[in-house]
DNA sequence: GAGACGTGGAC
DNA sequence: TGTCCAAGTCT
């Protein structure tokens, strides 16, 4: 018996939850308010996503506002939040929709904005314009794969279980419906479905339910076995003048951290940096102590810093030649300065309570 | 297609 | 404590 859409509907229309970029029953939404929800929602918590996405609509009411925005401020406002390629392309995407008068309509114009995929395509498609597709995240890979017992591994399985997912609206009460089915299969993926100890007792879909019924439901999707993951380290400086300044510098557009900000430091290898080794890259002369260390986990490495502090009268003029820039301490809060950085500097002056 | 790409919360 | 996980995309 195939997973019946009207089931799943009906569960929605009464447990749907209540999210801040997503329309009252019977309401319009704003395509940009889908945009920029779906955006960062990628990879992220919807906890981590909600403060966020209230501020970037105050500060951006709409997509003209993004658009007409500096980098830089942009950046800022999406320090913490991670991933810091999708605040460039964010910022890309904005300006291009801007420039064209309006998001496109079709997957084939989605799928062409920068940071834009098959999901978010998908996503924007359904939810924004009506159009019946079936958005395929983390969540409807486990609903499918449960839901017709598919035990091949991710991510090589992703390609079967999007096939099936794509079957899951071959019914005129999903295709009248398109945005409510796919938030109703990631409600349920979110709230029933849920990676460990799903809540089968009270799916709609129990009764349909291959995975369930073989008694392997809990343990779908099988994935490959990721590789471990690899240590570095780094050093980097706090550099504060009389006039409470601290020194840091731009990373580079692309690649980790690409477009922030940092304190000054080594480049992060595998080999641990004696003191008198990482001092060498130190910004100026300066008594320099050792401030602090801290561990920062990123999704394929584990990074351990070691944090030298020194306090000068003014910072020299060769901070230039390195590409720093000073700034208020004052000011660290409102600069795009990632977690790793903010991390590094409470650890080497914890007095200064952000 | 596999690896790069952040962060914080849950268990 | 370490592992897994979260509305993926790009190269």
């Amino acid at each position: 018996m195939p997973p019946s859409s009207a089931a799943l509907l009906r569960w929605y229309d009464r447990h749907r939850r209540t999210l801040p970029w997503r329309a009252l029953p019977g309401r319009t939404v704003d395509p940009y308010h889908v945009w920029l929800s779906e955006i960062m929602l990628q990879q992220t918590t919807v906890a981590a996503v909600i403060p966020y996405y209230h501020r970037f609509l105050d500060l951006f009411p709409a997509v003209g506002d993004l658009a007409r925005t500096e980098s830089d401020t942009v950046m800022a406002a999406w320090a913490g939040l991670g991933y810091y390629a999708r605040a460039r392309n964010l910022h890309a995407c904005a300006r291009a929709v801007a420039a064209a008068g309006g998001f496109p309509r079709d997957m084939a114009g989605l799928l062409a904005l920068p940071g834009v995929g098959t999901y978010t395509a998908a996503a924007i498609a359904a939810i924004a314009f009506g159009q019946p597709v079936v958005p395929v995240d983390g969540n409807v890979e486990r609903v499918t794969s449960r839901l017709f017992a598919l035990t091949d591994p991710l991510p090589g399985s992703r390609k079967t279980i999007a096939r099936h997912a794509a079957t899951l609206n071959d019914s005129a009460e999903a295709r009248a419906r398109p945005s409510d089915f796919a938030q109703a299969l990631f409600d349920l993926g979110a709230g029933i479905c849920t990676p460990r100890q799903p809540a089968c007792a009270l799916c709609p879909w129990r009764e349909s339910c291959a995975g369930l019924r073989q008694g392997i439901a809990a343990s779908l999707p099988a994935k490959a076995p990721r590789t471990a993951r690899r240590v570095r380290h780094g050093a980097h400086f706090l550099l504060t003048d009389a006039g409470g300044q601290i020194l840091l510098r731009r990373r580079p557009e692309k690649g980790l951290l690409g477009g922030m900000l940092e304190l000054p430091g080594t480049e992060w290898r595998p080999a641990p940096w004696r003191e008198a080794e990482a001092l060498a890259f130190a910004p100026a002369r300066a008594d320099w102590r050792a401030a602090g260390r801290i561990t920062h986990v990123f999704t394929h490495f584990t990074l351990h810093v070691d944090v030298y502090a020194a306090h000068v009268g003014h910072f020299p003029n060769t901070i230039a030649r390195i590409g720093g820039m000073a700034v208020p301490h004052a000011d660290l809060d409102t600069l795009a300065l990632p977690s790793l950085m903010r991390k590094c500097v409470a650890a080497a002056w914890p007095e200064r309570a952000t």
